[in-house]
DNA sequence: GAACACTAGG
């Protein structure tokens, strides 16, 4: 019969050369803890005193959460005389463990029996560190840690080390973090690796990815690991800045990342970062990446679900949907990506079945899945499902609706034009509403042409959110649409006086493996000639198919009305980008144009009509949505 | 020692 080697040396046998203390280790080590204590009682009583045993049969006991067993071999070593300080093993074992039963006076009481004057100042810091973990891993206050902390160097005056600070900084208010890295600075340790790393990724949890980034780019070069590279990338990922993580990343692939390979952490945050700012050519690489040198991504319950994401909201649902039926596991993540996607892409009722499917399958939605089907219901114009949801979500599901539900319901009810509905909506909300809420009635304002609530909307969105350009912009766009020129010029000024500035929109289509961004009325494109030469014909075209324009009067507004009289002026980027993916890509390949801001009326239909005229289809993805434009309709149905 | 999904709008 074979036996396996680890078994047989755990085991032990005559010809064994482990002593049966360290066996006791090795089980604990393992996670054998029953066995392990067992071994104890049976082993050989006798001294020597059983050095590796006794700490390795602590941390058993307290793994089982047997704190008699504890007190048992604590008596057991004091009458050794192991304690208080001769070792210092047993020593940090007793505090950790006590801390993790939660015994703090024992824990307490050992450390004040801790002659200091005799005590190696090692073993008085790893005594420390060990309570100062423990408290910290189970749970317990951080104010005892840092009163731990406090005594450790005041009352005791014994130095903290790296350890010390790695189990501190994480549980530390937010407040006192710069200043514990300004003590970590001041000792030298803040050059530490582990140590910097943990500092980044503590900014980063509180928003601070700027702070983060700063410790990063302060460290030397040789000395950032894959952790910090994943710290720094994941503080940006994490934190909305998609484009310095994707950056980030550029420069850990390059001569500066000295070699360092990602892993499922670093892609993680990248493939967040590529769905968000639509980076496909990004994300495809990583996804191969992935496929190729990520063993068993299909376990890893983030990885997937950051590729289904990706694919969700870079165009390729179906990619979505497949990875999504192959994992062996999922979690509400994967659903809520999911979910979102087909939000995205205008198939609410898709999102609404999975929802549904989810809820069978006795996973319970939360806060982020119900705002995902609320926007799915939205996009769609799924005004009944939307509410339904909506008033139901306490009742069936125990979540109290919050902003962002309530942002998603007066969406959905103003784009629906119910705009009396959707600011009665906003008078009964138990809670003050935010600019989210205010600027989704903006929006819907915009869409409706209603300048009296717009005015109201817009006053109370600028108090809270003064420099948000996009409000301003969204109220001169009332203004403009309604023929109110004042209106226009006051909103203009208000923002002239502010120094805020538009944000332009922008673009873009890969093209073998390039990026090609076009901003408006952009010529810096090398083919910028061809390109303009084509939008100008393609309008020409358009005006003749669609009549002069007579049968999309309707959905024009005067600005837009303006510029179509006069084509020069207005080139949109979207156009551009079209533009230039039909002079560089073959027939019957679908066009994929990712753009920052919102597709205007004017480039919305122009766009239906040139894919009929050119027999093409584009997927473009807005600010909030795809449009898929196809056989002269798009897949919003124009209600978006 | 680091990870995934979050509304609206320009």
């Amino acid at each position: 019969m074979a036996t396996e080697p680890s078994n047989a040396a755990i085991a032990g046998g005559a010809d064994s050369p482990e002593p049966w203390s360290a066996r006791v280790r090795t089980l604990t080590r393992l996670g054998r803890h029953r066995e392990a204590l067992a071994f104890l009682r049976h082993g050989d009583p006798s001294p020597p005193p059983h050095a590796l045993a006794l700490p390795a049969a602590v941390i058993s006991c307290a793994k089982l959460y047997l704190a008699s067993g504890v007190a048992q071999i604590h008596a057991l070593a004091a009458k050794r005389g192991l304690l208080p300080s001769s070792d210092a093993y047993l020593l940090s074992a007793l505090l950790s463990s006590y801390s993790r039963l939660r015994l703090l006076p024992l824990a307490h009481q050992l450390l004040d029996e801790l002659p200091l004057a005799s005590t190696a100042p090692a073993t008085a810091r790893t005594a420390f560190n060990s309570l100062i973990s423990g408290c910290a891993l189970h749970g317990l206050p951080a104010v005892g840690c840092f009163s731990l902390f406090r005594r450790m160097r005041v009352a005791a005056g014994v130095r903290f080390d790296a350890v010390t600070l790695l189990t501190l900084v994480p549980v530390a208010p937010l407040g006192v973090v710069p200043q514990l890295h300004a003590l970590a600075a001041r000792s030298g340790l803040a050059a530490n690796t582990s140590v910097a790393n943990c500092f980044m990724s503590v900014y980063a949890r509180g928003g601070g990815a700027d702070l983060a980034r700063q410790v990063f780019e302060e460290m030397p070069r040789a000395s950032r690991d894959l952790v910090s590279w994943n710290a720094v990338i994941s503080a940006h990922a994490q934190n909305g800045l998609a484009v310095e993580a994707l950056e980030l990343y550029r420069r850990m692939r390059g001569p500066e990342g000295g070699g360092v390979e990602p892993d499922a952490v670093t892609l993680v945050g990248v493939l967040s970062s590529c769905a968000h700012t639509g980076a496909r050519r990004v994300g495809l690489d990583v996804e191969r990446y992935v496929r190729e040198r990520i063993p068993g991504f299909r376990n890893n319950l983030p990885l997937c679900n950051a590729l289904i994401n990706f694919h969700a909201r870079c165009g390729s649902l179906p990619e979505a949907h497949e990875l999504f039926d192959e994992m062996p596991e999922r979690s509400i993540v994967s659903w809520t990506a999911l979910i979102i996607g087909y939000g995205m892409h205008g198939q609410g009722d898709v999102a609404v079945d999975l929802f549904e499917m989810m809820v069978s399958e006795a996973t319970a939605p939360d806060n982020v899945a119900m705002v995902g089907l609320l926007s799915a219901c939205s996009h769609a114009g799924m005004y009944d499902e939307g509410r339904k949801y909506f008033s139901t979500m306490e009742r069936d599901y125990c979540l109290q609706p919050k902003l962002e539900h309530y942002t998603c319901m007066v969406d959905l009810l103003g784009r629906a034009g119910r705009l009396d509905e959707a600011r009665e909506l906003i008078a009964s909300m138990p809670m003050a509403a935010d600019g989210a809420v205010w600027g989704a009635l903006l929006g819907a304002c915009k869409i409706h042409r209603n300048v009296e609530m717009g005015e109201e909307a817009f006053k109370r969105v600028i108090n809270l959110e003064p420099t948000n350009v996009g409000y301003y912009v969204l109220m001169a766009n009332i203004y403009t649409d309604a023929g109110q020129l004042d209106g226009v010029a006051k909103v203009r000024a208000m923002m002239r006086q502010r120094g805020l500035k538009k944000e332009p929109g922008c673009s873009y289509v890969e093209h073998k493996g390039k990026v090609h961004l076009f901003m408006a009325d952009d010529h810096s494109h090398p083919e910028a000639k061809r390109i303009y030469e084509l939008v100008v014909k393609l309008e020409r075209m358009v005006k003749e198919k669609t009549g002069g324009g007579d049968d999309v009067a309707e959905e024009r507004s005067e600005k837009e009305e303006a510029e179509a009289a006069a084509p020069l002026v207005g080139f949109h980027s979207e156009k551009l980008a079209v533009a230039f993916g039909l002079l560089n890509t073959e027939a019957g390949s679908e066009i994929v144009v990712i753009k920052n801001l919102r597709v205007c009326g004017g480039c919305h239909s122009f766009l239906k009509t040139v894919s009929a005229l050119t027999n093409r289809a584009f997927l473009v993805r807005d600010a909030s949505r795809f449009h898929r434009f196809e056989d002269g309709a798009c897949s919003c149905r124009d209600y978006w």
